[in-house]
Order: structure tokens, then sequence, then C-alpha cells
DNA sequence: CTCATTATTTAAACTAGTTTAAGAATATTG
DNA sequence: CAATATTCTTAAACTAGTTTAAATAATGAG
């Protein structure tokens, strides 16, 4: 049932027939995993591509000096995966956690081939995604580079008020490139502010 | 002449025949751009994608404060383009501008629809490119939050050995997000540490 | 419900990187 | 070639954000 918000989600990029996405979301299926559960851990080769209909996931690293770096939050509508390591099959740098109970439509890899050959517009509705994509995260650099972390956690509440409510304030800090410490800083100047 | 340079580009991404190849590298035009020359300035629509094939250009934004980010570099064989600019034809916050007298190879954005519906594999070649451009926004985002800047410094001219001998630190400063004296003191502090 | 774990806050000492200002070295232009 | 502008360097004072440590609050497992 879940299929028909994927139909909505690409016909919303290009315009599918029926036919033609009935054959697309038939490639996807439902998967449930729990709160807490890794559907990718660092060093493994990322196998299924998500659409989160349900929950949440975080996409982190772990760097050398084993702190963990958020690098994006996905919850309902959005799409989990290691791009990189999905489209060439090689180990991953990312681990992706459900941090909620969530459910996703995933693709294999080797599916997702044939369904660009099947349905060759799938090429065109993926090369828009991507393409958004990377504007997306061009303007994710120039925000960290041009705005301070107070700034940057303003933005963050205003443009994504559902996840602010879905996930801790450590991991929102680990995606600001700040400390936990330091967010709550923050928190208490707002407030301090606000009730003036 | 250059055409043979992008028909090479490409034909390491997807497979075309030399028919493909021909249509495809038609819609492209020689425009040269001479040093200081700007191909975009805020608040333009972008409307030529290039694929560079002499010289440099920066692409910049001017933040509130007035301050240039360099968001990156565009050397040979690299591309210049707003992405989202382009894609959407609606204003575009960034500068490009020749860093050296340049030649590139364009695109308007009408004739690149044209491109798609005449030549649907070039669907697949985008696709392909944008993804990997994703992969690497990503990492670069990573590298800002795992490594300080003198790593970062050390990174950039390991990888861009050629861009470091074009560019000034300045602008090198600029793109890893830290200042010019920061940079001349990071600089300071490695020749001394190779000397001993 | 209780114990244990994890998240959050607070605060003081610290550090990576900025700001300001000025001089020296390079490049650019007429 | 001289004049001018720009880049690069140095250094001191500063600040945004980190580190460390400890206390408190919230959450989750059994």
């Amino acid at each position: 049932m879940y299929h028909e918000l994927l139909k909505a989600y690409f016909n919303k990029i290009v315009r599918f027939t029926p036919n033609e996405s009935d054959a697309i979301v038939r490639y996807y299926q439902e998967k449930r995993v729990a709160k807490g559960e890794f559907i990718l851990r660092k060093n493994e080769v990322f196998r299924l591509e998500g659409y989160v209909v349900e929950g949440c996931f975080k996409v982190s690293i772990i760097d050398e000096k084993g702190n963990e770096k958020v690098l994006y939050f996905a919850a309902r509508d959005w799409w989990v995966m290691d791009i990189d390591s999905f489209a060439n099959q090689t180990a991953s740098s990312l681990n992706i956690q459900a941090i909620e109970d969530s459910t996703l439509l995933v693709i294999s890899r080797d599916n997702k081939e044939r369904l660009y050959n099947e349905v060759p517009k799938v090429e065109r509705l993926f090369r828009i995604m991507y393409q958004r994509a990377v504007a997306a995260w061009q303007k994710r650099l120039i925000r960290n580079q041009t705005m301070n972390a107070e700034e940057r956690y303003q933005h963050f509440i205003t443009i994504y008020p559902e996840i602010t409510k879905q996930v801790t304030n450590k991991l929102i800090a680990s995606y600001l490139g700040i400390t936990q410490e330091f967010l709550s800083m923050i928190r208490r100047r707002r407030s301090k502010k606000s009730t003036k």
C-alpha cells in the first residue's frame, strides 16, 4: 500500500503512465526496521536503496578518533543510501541506523539496474533527483561556511521542525558540526533571549 | 577540435556509438573567456553549462558581509555550472569567473533539453555524473567536519597539485573555509616542520 | 517500579581559527 | 619601467567553539 506514496513522489518529478508507475514500484519491497537496527555498517557494501515511508534514520560516519558525525537524517519521504557504495559496490564508510521503528521501500542494486533498462525514463527521474541532490549538498556546504553555529541551528529547526522533534540534541549537534555542550549553550542563550 | 576531449570524457562514463557521440558534441560550442571575465554573476540566470578544456575558473558566493567564499575551482576536464540555476532557470547566488584565459565547451539550457530528447542515453550519462557529484560533495562535507584546517590543506594540495599552482593562496584559504592569514600560518608551520 | 544507561546542562580552562593592522613581496597596468 | 594594486606574511589581541568534568534529567530494560 505504501507503493502509492512512492508513485506520487516519482510522478512529481517525471510524469509516468500508470503502467510505467506500476512497473517501477513493483521493484520496491517493503522492509521494516526496528529502532536501533542498522541497515548498513561501515565496511559493508550497501545493497539496498530505500525510500522512507515511516520512521527516521541517521546516516553517519565514525571518524578515526571514534566520534560519530551525522551526515544527514532521513525521515518520511526521504531516501537512505550510501550513493557511492551502492553505485560502485565498494565498502561503505557510513553507518545507517534506524532511530525509530521505521518502514522503507527498498530496491537492490541489481534490480535498480534492471529498472533503468525496463523503464528508461527512470534514468531521467534519477538524473533529476541527483541533480537536485547536488544543489542541496552545495547549499549545505555554503551554509556551513557562511553561517555560525547559532544561525545553523536556527536554520535547522526552521526547515526540519519534524526531525527536530524526532532526534536528540546530541545528534542535531553532530549534524551541525558542533559539540552537544555548545549546542546546549546556544539553546540556553536563545531561551533567555526569547523571554526578554 | 576540443570536441574529441569531450567525447573521450563522456565515453568513459557511458559507451556511445560514434554517431551518438557526434550528435552529442554537436550541441557543444567553443567559448573563449579572458582572465577576469565573469560567465555568471549573482542574480543572473545561468544559461550555459560548460566543460573546461583550457584554463581555470572559480565558482564562488558573496556572503552578506561581502566576503567571497570559493565553492570550487574548475580547471581542465571539469564542469562549470550553477546546477540549481541552470536546471530551474532561477536567479543564481553564485559568481563564476575565469582566473586564467580559458576555453570552454558550452551548451545552453534549451539545447541540453533537446539533447536529452535526441539521445536518451544522455540521461544515463548525466544521471551517473550527478550521482558521482553527490558522492563527492558528501565527502567534501565529511572532510570539513572531521579534518582540521591543516589536514584539509594537506589533502587539497595532494589531490589538486595542478590547481594549487594555478590559484592564489587567498583563494585556496577561501575554498578550505579559513582566512588567508591562518593559511599563511599553516604554511609557515609546515615549512618549519619539513626542514627539521 | 527500579536500576542503569544515556542525554542534557553547566561551568571553567583551553585551543583552533579570526580580526586587525602593518610591512614585505609579487603582479598588473599604463 | 615606474606606479599601483594585490597578495602574502607576521604578530598580538580576540572569540567561537572544544574539552573536561560533574551534576541533573530523561529514558529504557527487566
